[in-house]
DNA sequence: GGCCCCATGCGCGAAACTGCGTAGCCCGCG
DNA sequence: CGCGGGCTACGCAGTTTCGCGCATGGGGCC
């Protein structure tokens, strides 16, 4: 596997409330070439969280986060990152000490990236790590697409916009000009405008370019 | 929730080798109004659907299945149902009396909507059946569309469909004749029968129609 | 009063769509 | 063998749509 350099150096957070586990941790990261950031609660991962800027992680990151913890637990902290959206870009490993079925299978569910019990052998963990970073840098890849069409996407006029929805519906601009009651000379106007602003230089692949631009629906 | 009716009536398939189990869930079904098949063995479920035409299920179905069974796991099963591709359209829910993280983990992972410990709350499993049922649901719809599709596609000419994929590359037909070393003419000729084949009117609708017809990738 | 957005008109050339007709090729059917 | 039918390919002509430049005008906003 290998990671697209532009992307940045690979972390991997650690948030687990005992020294120990998460010193273990991060010698074992190292000794395997991977940089790593120890938090000792959710709060203080929270407090890091704040001062990144908007869109983080920019590099590939994921979350070894211990479930059980003092003040506020694991699954509270995933909560979290799952409600703020961070999933795909930062996966989340689990490290568990007591098996606990419901729990992992509704983490699981809920998006976790892996749920590993204590304790677990070393390069098992390592290679789930290094797939999560995998994963985090498709993710981010990604991101970097979906930005970039929406931030065009939010330099388009209301008008134009309107224009280009029924652009993509494959409508002729006729009859673009008749729903919206102006003429077919406007509607060429803030057609070009939209094929400019969207660097696209026809209706089909604009309608390409915003296939890939949503997000896909949830599971039970 | 509601069920589509166009697509049957629920059935949900229990594989589990205690007749018991089999018996309790049949009848907790039952009181719930749910339709339900037993199957003593992975092997009585194969067997059953081997005698299944092609594409099924037809109407909204899910498994719920036993994870430890004699002769052939649950998991086995599973993986071979995985394997075919009945996924999406056959939601499996598996049982276990045994309580393995790692185990149901990597079941949902792998594609299970869930993974419950026996013994359950009857309340708690009717309503992760229905949802299933529901998830079902919509996987046959969208299996209609696709093999609707799927069929219309594979009624073109092998010229048509290349005409086809550089016109949903948003390529005029001027080029398009270039590059096929055609006339522009034929390219148009070939064209509109790709249109009314696929039945669409514009490049943009047929490229509409193509985006929702492919899968999705998979999961680490 | 510039500046931007929206809207519109006119006109030209290019591209697209359609109908009608032609034609070679291959293949199966009687 | 001849004939119809499907596939591919092309031309001509007419209509429609598109793309674009040029010009005009009204309504906000700083």
């Amino acid at each position: 596997m290998s990671l697209d350099p532009s992307l940045g150096i690979p972390v991997v957070y650690l948030v687990d409330d005992e020294d120990v586990v998460r010193d273990a941790l991060a010698w074992l990261l190292r000794s395997r070439r991977l940089l790593s950031e120890g938090f000792a609660s959710a709060e203080a991962f929270e407090a890091f969280l704040a001062t990144r800027p908007a869109p983080w992680p920019n590099a590939p990151s994921c979350l070894v986060l211990d479930v059980r913890m003092t003040v506020t637990s694991g699954l509270v902290l995933f909560e979290r990152l799952v409600q703020r959206g961070l999933l795909p870009q930062l996966p989340v490993i689990f490290l568990t000490g007591h098996g606990d079925v419901p729990t992992a299978v509704a983490a699981v569910k809920r998006g976790a990236f892996d749920f590993v019990e204590k304790p677990f052998s070393n390069n098992a963990l390592v290679d789930r790590v290094e797939q999560a970073l995998q994963m985090s840098a498709q993710a981010l890849a990604q991101r970097r697409v979906v930005d970039g069409t929406a931030r065009a996407l939010a330099d388009l006029t209301e008008r134009e916009r309107e224009v280009m929805r029924l652009v993509i519906e494959g409508r002729p601009n006729k009859l673009i000009a008749d729903e919206l009651q102006i003429s077919v000379r406007t509607v060429e106007v803030h057609r070009a405008r939209v094929f400019e602003k969207m660097n696209v230089k026809s209706a089909v692949e604009l309608a390409n370019l915003l296939r890939g631009a949503d997000p896909a629906p949830e599971r039970g």
